[in-house]
Order: C-alpha cells, then structure tokens, then sequence
DNA sequence: CCGCATTTTTGGAACGTTCCAAACGTGGAC
DNA sequence: GTCCACGTTTGGAACGTTCCAAAAATGCGG
C-alpha cells in the first residue's frame, strides 16, 4: 500500500463496503450514524484523500466552477473575482480563473480547456469579437452559463445575463452633479459603441435632454492614464465644463491625479464622479465618489444563481439588472 | 449516441483502435503522419471533446495547478496572478486561483479542496498562521509546491522558496533619497516581526547606520489608509522628516494623497519610495518611485520553475532571490 | 415468532482515459 | 526467399469513484 488508500483501503479498515464508504463521502441520509462515526474515522486514521477526477468521470460533475475575466488587472474585476471565489468556496466549488485579457482568441481557448476539465458552470465576463464561436463551444458542450456585466449576445437569449443597472447608475450621477449646481457635465471615457458604454451614456443623455444641457462626450480606452489626458483636453476644448462622470473608477482617478497636478480644486472648480466604486475611490484625494455596484453581493447572487442552476437545473431570468448606488464623497463635494 | 462521442466513438471514424487515438492525443511521436491527420479529422468531423478526469484518473497529472494567494485585492498579487495564470495557459496548464484573505483556516481547507482535484503542483503566497498544518497537508500529498514571496518555513527547507531581493530593495531606495539630499528618512508600514517587513527594513537601516542617520520607523498595515494616516502622524512626531521609504505602494499611494490633500510638496518638501511598483505607480500624481519587482518576468520565472518540477523532476532551489530595480518617479523628484 | 415494510448495506458494472506487453507490417540484409 | 529490426498499431487491464438493483438487517403489529 504504498499509494494513496482509495474508498477500498478505508471499507476494509473500516468493516463495511466500498459503496457504503461512498455514500458517507457523498453525505447521503440513508446510511446510519454509528457506521458514519466508524467510516470517518477509518478516513482520518489511515489518511484518506478523495479522489475526485474518479468521481467526476462516474458521476460526470466536477465541482469545478470557470471564472472567466476579460481583465483581471482592473481592480473591479479582481475585486468581483475574489469575493466570487469566496463565497463559492463556501459551497464546495472550486474556482479556476482565467483572464483573457480582452483577447477573443485566447478566450476561446481558454473556455475549451476548461470544458475538458469538466467545468460544471461558466460564469463570464466575456471579451469581445469572435462572439459566434465562443458561444457555439459553450452551447455545444451544454455548461451552465452566466454572462456578467457584458453580455456577447444582446439580442438572442442562449445564455442569462445579470449586470449592474448601468443607465441607472448614469442617471444618479448626472441628476447628482445638476443637483450640485454643474452647468456643464461630460461624459469620460468608455469604448464607443460598446453596450456598456451606451447604457452608462444614456442614463446621463436622458437626465442633459430634460435639463436641456448639451452634451459633451469624449469616449476612449478605460485607464488611469486616458483619464490624465483627457483633463487637459478638457481644459483646451471645453473649458466650460465644471462636472464629469467617468466611464468608470479608474477613468476618475486618472482625472483627479490630473487635477491636483494642474491645481484644479476637485469638488469645487470641477467636480468628478466615477463608476463601479471599487476600493481605492475611498482613499484617493478627494475621495471619490461613485456609483456603487456592491460587489460582494453581485458576487453572491451571481454564485447563488449558477449554484442553483448546476445543482436544481433552475435557469436564472435572461436579463437581470442589479441595484446601484451613488456613494457620495468629497470629489463632487462642496456645493 | 446522445452521449458525449469518445475515443473509441472517433477511433471507429478514423477506423484505427482506441489506443492510437489516445497516442494522437498525447502528441506521440510514434504514429505516422498521416494517421495522426486522419484522426484528428474524425475528432473535428463528430465534435469529440477531450475528457481530462479520464485522463486524469488513469494518469494521476492533472494539468492543474493550483496559486493560492493571502490578498487578491491587492494589486500587486493581482498583477502576478494575471501574469502567472497566462503563462501556464500558454503551456496548457490551468491555473486553479484562490484567494485566503490572510486566513489560515481558509488556507488549509483550500489547500484540501485542491489537492482532490489533483492539482499537479502549488504555487502559494501563504498567509501566516498554523504553518505546520498546511505544510503537513502539502507534504502528506506531496504535490510540488513553490512558496513566492513569502515563505512560512524560514528555517526548514521543506519547499523551495523565491522571492524579490528586499533588502536590495530596501538598500537602493534609501541610498536612493540619501543621494536626493533626504536628512531625515522614516520606514512606513509592514507588520512587525514579519519576515518580508524585517528584509525590506534591514536594507534601510544598514544604509543609514552607514550613514550615521537615525532611523524612525512606523510599522502597521499595508493599506492606502495607513499610508494617509502616517502623514499626519509623521507631521505632528517627527516634522524633521523629509523622506519615506514605504512597505509597499499602497502605502506609498495613501501618502501621497495624504500630502496632496494636507499641501505637503512631494518631491521636494517630501521624497517618496514605494515597493512593489504596480501599475498605478505610474499614474498617480506625482508619480511614485517604487522597487520593481518585474512582476512579469518574475510570473515566468515561477511558472518555468513549477512546470520543470512537475515534467521534469526539477526540483528549484531553496532559497532563491529575483532581481529587483528601483523605478525612479516624481515623488523622489527634483533635487 | 411470523410476515411485511422500511431502513441499511452491498457487489458488480459502468465512466473514458492511459499504460503495457505483445502483435503487426514493412523494408533491407543476407 | 527468409530473417530480423524497427516503426506502428493494438487489445485488455487498470485508475477510484458512483450508480443501480437487489440483498440483508431491522422494527413492528399481530
């Protein structure tokens, strides 16, 4: 016995079968309590490890969960990654993540390798372009499949979605800074034509068409960086403009790096919002405030949701918006 | 056949046995050319998906493995997790992530759960705590394992441990801001007593002791907050200092805005050094020096060392240090 | 103490690969 | 034409579980 104890080695120790061991592992109701005490303990004693490639080949379920990220860099996604992770820990599902780095091709790749593995569900965040073949390997394969925050196909229905209430969020932001007494608001940053981009956009067109305020629009990439520079355009084009609501954090605090740099008094001379409200908004200078997608719990619903899917076949709602909330800080602060 | 087709489903389409399949599948360099073609035809013509717990079973490798790592949300990590993950991808491996959120317990459960799905290898950023449990489940398993950037056995050698070079860092970063015309330099943040805070501390306080400086040293968290905290505290203990050499970025970050927000001039009034040099180094305002790990390099490096081990029987040395590099910003600026 | 319903336990057959030793086929040397 | 070596291919036996139908044990009313 110089290899591992199989549910073999601990039946024997134990005095029972083989099956009865297997029904202990798998916590079945139907095996009476002394022999559960003697075969946990028989485990324990002889240092039993379960062998789960075995019970996934029988049983077909892996307890493997994909995690699919477009870009695990920004910290939103490493923030959503990490408490998804978390809570399905909880549950005894193992999370493999991959980023795909915005990457199509890679993203397939990945996904078909983890359909080897025996992923039990996908949860996504899906990179754009080569929309068709990533979604006929999913389909073909028949895993589980939630799409988050984007959604690859807008109109056919083959897999759930579950994102944020952009236009909300957009809207909160917009009515926030007219409240504050902003007579010009921009919209920053944010891929154009991306449907993301355009919900988030037209919460805050919406709210400008009833003020009757013109629109002033500069999309572009979703950095740190874009957001430096688009603070001195700003000044050069727009010099009118004393609010701006960023595609999201990171766009904003770019902006308000930009700003301390060129004296600009954030909160007063120009005042900011970001969007996804990940941690660092709290501790920027001015905090930043945020349209809040609460992570955590979009995490756990998004878990509780492919759970119950994998484990009772309950296919979640095809569209489903969750709640924001505008955090309110200093960066759009004084009035 | 409403099942899934399998190797003997493509071998009767390719008219060749079941276990020339399996040798196309495993790259065999026995099997003639135009066989392998024909099956590999047969595979695409009837959709055939390879079934890794299958293999896996029977071959005990998993193509798994298995990054454990205390704080996902520390962009740091993140950074290397992203990196390492895409790395082994390149050379099919799947990368099982899991975050322990500097919890022990969690740590040791993960650990489990990982080993039954037959990770091949480990690559762990441990969180402090119950050491011998975890490493006894690793070794009971004995799954090649690489501790990165910190190690829970300093003195054992039970698992090869690579690291960035601290204490240069540290050494550079002082000598750095002595160089600057800094009188006065203070050490922010880490946890006391903890080995990585003790390495990046003793580069320091060798360069002042050479430099008949007194040291002032402020050890705490590893967070942004600390690092605005230390500001005001620093102002109030110790105004005659003109130059901080922090834990890590997001210390370094947090004093940064603290500065900006309290009108501290940093680069002149205050020089700043971080360590990690993450990506929002470059984009904040000013932009802050820090010691580079080469995060990316560093990822590959690991990866490299891991899949060697786990092909090859390659087991890395003990104690290894990466090069590290001091990125010279702004926030150490103008002389 | 028997019969019957119910609770527990059980042996054998999967699951889809890889491994191994042996068989096959082909071509060159004699 | 025979033999051998070498490059290919092959069938059967694992791997460690779960599933299933059926057997064994138990409890209970009469």
């Amino acid at each position: 016995m110089g290899q591992r104890p199989t549910i073999l080695d601990v039946a024997k120790k134990a005095g029972v079968s083989k099956s009865t061991v297997s029904l202990v592992l798998q916590q079945s109701a139907s095996v009476k309590e002394s022999t559960r005490v003697a075969v946990r303990q028989a485990m324990a004693d002889i240092g039993y490890v379960y062998n789960r490639s075995a019970a996934t080949l029988r049983s077909s379920s892996s307890g493997l969960i994909g995690l699919v990220i477009n870009d695990l860099r920004n910290p939103f996604f490493a923030e959503f990654a990490t408490s998804f992770q978390m809570e399905l820990a909880q549950n005894g599902f193992a999370t493999v993540l991959a980023n795909t780095d915005e990457d199509p091709l890679l993203q397939s790749r990945t996904i078909s390798s983890l359909i080897e593995h025996g992923v039990s569900g996908f949860v996504i965040s899906p990179a754009y372009g080569q929309e068709e073949d990533t979604l006929a390997v999913i389909e073909a394969a028949g895993v589980p499949t939630l799409q988050v925050f984007r959604a690859l196909s807008q109109d056919d229905d083959r897999f759930p979605f579950v994102a944020p209430d952009y236009k909300l969020g957009g809207t909160c932001a917009t009515e926030h800074l007219l409240e504050m007494g902003c007579k010009r608001i921009a919209f920053l940053g944010g891929l154009n034509g991306r449907a993301v981009t355009q919900e988030r956009m037209s919460g805050y067109l919406d709210v400008l068409a009833r003020h009757r305020q013109e629109p002033v629009i500069l999309t572009g990439e979703v950095t740190r960086r874009f957001g430096k520079q688009m603070v001195a355009k700003l000044a050069a084009d727009h010099p009118d403009v004393d609010g701006v609501i960023c595609f999201n954090d990171l766009v904003g605090l770019g902006v308000l790096s930009a700003c301390v740099e060129s004296g600009i008094q954030v909160g007063r001379d120009l005042r900011v919002v970001g969007f996804d409200d990940i941690q660092d908004c709290q501790d920027s200078f001015p905090a930043l405030s945020s349209v809040s997608c609460h992570i955590p719990d979009f995490a756990k619903t998004t878990a509780a949701q492919i759970l119950s899917w994998i484990n009772d076949g309950v296919r979640p709602n095809d569209h489903q918006r969750s709640e924001v909330e505008l955090a309110i800080r200093a960066s759009s602060g004084q009035p």
